[in-house]
DNA sequence: TTGACAAACGGACACCTGTCCACTAAAATG
DNA sequence: CATTTTAGTGGACAGGTGTCCGTTTGTCAA
């Protein structure tokens, strides 16, 4: 029986990318524990699946593979991580919050010296596509594999359109831009260049550099401003 | 002779949604043949899939179902469709091919009107919505599975390519909007929201309905305007 | 017609992903 | 410490994709 109760739940979060904190933050009690022989194997899966990728590519490697390398059964392997695009999440756990810990300072800080909202978010979305050039293989994976439950999104999506979404709603407290719109729909619309596999297809099927495609992005966002002018920054 | 000549080629290129006369104007000569028989199996095999995705849905239905419905076998199946994708897209080849010839008359009888070009993207883009919604499943199954080199990109994806940059163009030329933009890129930011598995993720996953879709995309196009008032249309 | 050859055929097979389940061992309990 | 409970383990296996290759068959030319 049972065995694996609580362990199910929380890969499914895992699975989408939390961090600790973030876990924390949005579930602040769940089913604790983990043994402490998983965690070794965790962190022995985890290890050899960052040296398989950087040595054959992420493509290339497959899960048995990592289970072999890691000296673990594939079951062990399948219970920490649901698929490859959970574990590359994993692998990217540590380098996310840092890069969210860096966001929400830089926001504060442009808020402090009074920076547009707008132009907040112009920065925002030049981070983020430094961040996806960086991980596309990961996120591409992660992409793909991860299975969403209608009404259901992936963590690091749901986190980055709060941000935009508190952004625009800045923009129209500061009356940057006009209040009739749709703003939840619309910070999707601005992300969506930014999906994993969209923005795989621009860079490589395209051609286009991350500067060119964060010119434009940003071109779109100073655009929304209600006079209408172009951003200033 | 003939008939079917060039098929195997062709299939190549049914595979990204080409219809014979997009073929026609990108490949004037190309390797013939395709044989009566490899013919007839195409056509079952087509319906075959036809009926089973009908019947138990997209997802649920695999090659090896397929080529047993069909009285083919795996190799062949394979031969004539490199993949679960290529098949879905030649399964809408037809509808595709219509789509395009009524956008086509649409925006000249648009033209003909003096309508503005922006509000002949914003009719596009409409239209472009409802196409993706008749036809989610197969659309994402495609998009999933085929491959693409880089620098090369689905037939359907160029085709809308072209046309929002056709209609941007022609916006410039108009003095509708600025001329010193990326129009590419621009194209692709305002296509990226309907690529099939982002529009599945906006409908399913957020609920969104394709009016809210449509008319956010519309309000980003009628921003592009000079003079930053909101559109008329 | 007939012979030759390329195209087409079909099913066995290699490879991967993900699940299942009988067994093991960590940790909680008394 | 002994016992019970339950998370954890690992490998066999089911199911699916796509390839390979020996055999068959349509087509063309003589």
């Amino acid at each position: 029986m049972i065995a694996i109760a609580g362990r199910r739940f929380m890969s499914t979060l895992e699975l989408f990318g939390m961090n600790d904190l973030t876990l924390t933050i949005l579930n602040p009690d769940l089913p604790r524990h983990e043994r402490c022989d998983a965690q070794a194997n965790r962190e022995r899966i985890l290890s050899a699946a960052a040296q398989l990728f950087a040595a054959q590519g992420v493509s290339a490697v497959n899960m048995a593979d990592i289970s072999k390398a890691a000296k673990v059964g594939q079951g062990t392997l399948y219970r920490r991580f649901a698929n490859k695009g959970e574990l590359c999440l994993a692998l990217m756990d540590h380098q996310m919050a840092t890069f969210q810990a860096q966001v929400l300072a830089q926001l504060g800080r442009m808020t402090q010296d009074h920076t547009a909202k707008l132009a907040q978010l112009q920065w925002f979305l030049d981070a983020l596509i430094h961040f996806n050039e960086m991980h596309t293989p990961l996120l591409c994976e992660a992409s793909q594999s991860i299975y969403f439950a209608p009404g259901t999104r992936p963590a690091p999506y749901i986190w980055q359109h709060m941000t935009v979404m508190g952004l625009l709603r800045g923009a129209v407290a500061t009356n940057e831009i006009a209040p009739d719109q749709d703003l939840p729909m619309l910070a999707d619309a601005i992300l969506a260049p930014l999906q994993p596999a969209v923005f795989r297809l621009l860079r490589d099927g395209n051609g286009y550099t991350p500067e060119r495609i964060s010119a434009t992005l940003q071109g779109l966002v100073g655009r929304l401003r209600k006079n209408g002018t172009l951003p200033t920054w």
